[in-house]
DNA sequence: ATATATTTAGTAAGCGTTAAATTATATTCA
DNA sequence: TGAATATAATTTAACGCTTACTAAATATAT
């Protein structure tokens, strides 16, 4: 364990100045090419290595983006770190990834830690506490202090700062429309999620939907409800599909189209013949092994990761005071599969 | 964007020295009181919040820890993120977290970035071009210049340093063994994980039970291979079911276990009866969701991350110069499922 | 030979912070 | 009163690096 080398260092084994060797191993013309190669030779030779503060501090800005995900074993979520992740590591930069778990305390307190010059900005997504308590101060205050947010899927309008969404709604309704079109009529609204921005417009594209074809709104098969176990979930589909002629489901996401399936298939369902299910799901390869494998709405989440992580290195390192902010919308894909067809 | 606060502003709008301004908020006696609440109410008011990069570059650390992972859209790497995380947020670490993509070459370059003073010591898995062409020198190197490493999962003798590792030689024996109580005596090993040091040891665990057991092995049911396409492997898996009389599968890999289980039920036999399955698979949900259930090794993904960020912390924080390294071993679990019972 | 330009290296300031050493002021006590 | 002590604040140096400015030496032009 060493101690690594520094310019100090090299400047007096050599007997030359600390700005010599600096500028010997920046190439600078001001100093001669004999010299430029004997510090050179000497600092490889000591495996020298700039120390990276020494030069954020000089520089006021680290070239790393901070990156604050609700819950990583979601993977929508690691889908979009991997967006994140490649891009921002081909302009040179790193990621600090943390993870908010869906606390509002762990995103605030995460906000403040990283936003003292550790990184240049964040790329985040709301935690689902916020999202409840419609609680967003503290991202307004980290972007008055200068720190730029780019926010992806779930968003809100109450703060100002480049956003990357989903076309929820639309996706809603086209979901629920290709379902009507497939010859539904009774078509189940299945969300755990209707505590996120991204649960209430799915479904009010749902809803949307329904009226557009005026079919009447059943509020006996519309289950809204927030995270809860996948066993209570269960048995709250038993229950609708067992009070009601269901023909469809639309599920508002990953788990809750596999239970919206599995309780199915339990049931003896002959799916798609007698039930056809699209759900929103991100699990490519865990929609493919489902027996019948299930037809998802399909969110492109390394795009997400990409655009967003773009939008802030732009906004970075733009010359303008005063960028106006930027909402994009990726287009979702229905992905047909055994479940529809 | 107003310009963040910092201690010569506050010094100078306050009329005094940098150093009252320090000293005052970091509560030293050697400043009144009286001019101690000055301060502190000024610094509140301009929202000062210390600048973490001129700290680091007095201390000489970055309270940060980088983490390399090979793939985070595989749920057993994001399962130890998690744990890493939580561990690490909880003992005031940061987290920069790098995904290698299995490259030898971004594994190398990240560990040169980022080994300049951004972060303070590595947790990581290696990468699989690495353990495939047995290039261990980066990590030695980076040893050498004083930033240590803890290594998971995928590890290597090579290299001289802490290690969170599962007893992938018992799992395998294990697994096996337990197949062989059920009945089994042609059970197929199918891996497309070879390349890999927790491949190579799984492989030997099962090698080693059947010999325990005096069962011959037979090469016709072995199928052990690298990463290829899901369908080039269920080819593979197909002939060998065709070909022989299996009646169990120990399958290495998430993606292994899931051919073995849908093959199977394609062909037609009757799981468990037929054919017992057991894999190694950290999805749990996807385990749980499949048809039939199956029954896996599980890994504990959290706790190994857990394991590995304490081990470096600890030795971060350590006075002691020459710690000795450790290699911890996390058990791994058989989680009986419907796919052998 | 002198003035001027060019080349090469060094000095010093600054990024934001802490802390040891120092100075200035007030208080205590013989 | 004068010295010793306690208190409160300032000065200075340091972390590792870059860079504007300065200085010296050498080369070129007049």
């Amino acid at each position: 364990m060493k101690a690594k080398a520094t310019l100090k260092q090299i400047a007096k084994e050599l007997n030359v100045s600390v700005s010599t060797v600096s500028k010997a191993l920046n190439d600078s013309p001001e100093i001669s090419e004999q010299t430029k190669i004997r510090i050179k030779e000497y600092a490889k030779l000591k495996n020298y290595k700039p120390n990276v503060i020494g030069l954020n501090l000089k520089n006021r800005k680290t070239k790393t983006i901070g990156v604050i995900i609700p819950n990583i074993l979601n993977s929508f979520f690691a889908k979009v770190f991997s967006g994140i992740e490649k891009v921002a590591d081909e302009k040179g930069y790193n990621v600090i990834m943390c993870i908010s778990n869906e606390s509002l305390e762990k995103e605030a307190h995460t906000l403040e830690m990283l936003s003292n010059g550790t990184i240049d900005g964040f790329v985040l997504s709301i935690s689902e506490e916020a999202q409840k308590l419609h609680e967003y101060n503290h991202f307004k205050d980290i972007i008055n202090d200068g720190t730029p947010i780019v926010m992806f899927d779930r968003t809100t309008d109450e703060v100002e700062c480049d956003k990357v969404i989903v076309d929820d709604f639309d996706s809603g309704h086209n979901a629920t429309q290709n379902l009507i079109d497939l010859g539904c009529r009774n078509i189940a609204l299945i969300s755990s999620v209707d505590n996120l921005s991204v649960g209430k417009l799915r479904a009010e594209g749902y809803l949307k939907a329904l009226r557009d074809n005026n079919i009447e709104v059943n509020e006996n098969i519309i289950i809204r409800t927030e995270s809860e176990s996948e066993h209570d979930l269960a048995e709250k589909v038993n229950e609708v599909y067992s009070n009601n002629l269901v023909d469809g489901v639309f599920a508002l996401d990953e788990n809750d189209s596999v239970v919206a399936l599995k309780v199915g298939v339990r049931k003896g369902y002959k799916i798609p013949k007698d039930l056809k299910i699209i759900g929103f799901a991100d699990g490519i390869l865990a929609s493919r092994r489902l027996s019948p494998s299930l037809t998802t709405v399909s969110q492109h989440g390394i795009e997400i990761g990409e655009v967003a992580v773009k939008l802030l290195i732009d906004r970075l390192e733009s010359k303008e005071e005063h960028k106006p902010y930027e909402t994009v919308v990726i287009k979702t894909k229905l992905k047909e599969r055994e479940s529809t067809k």
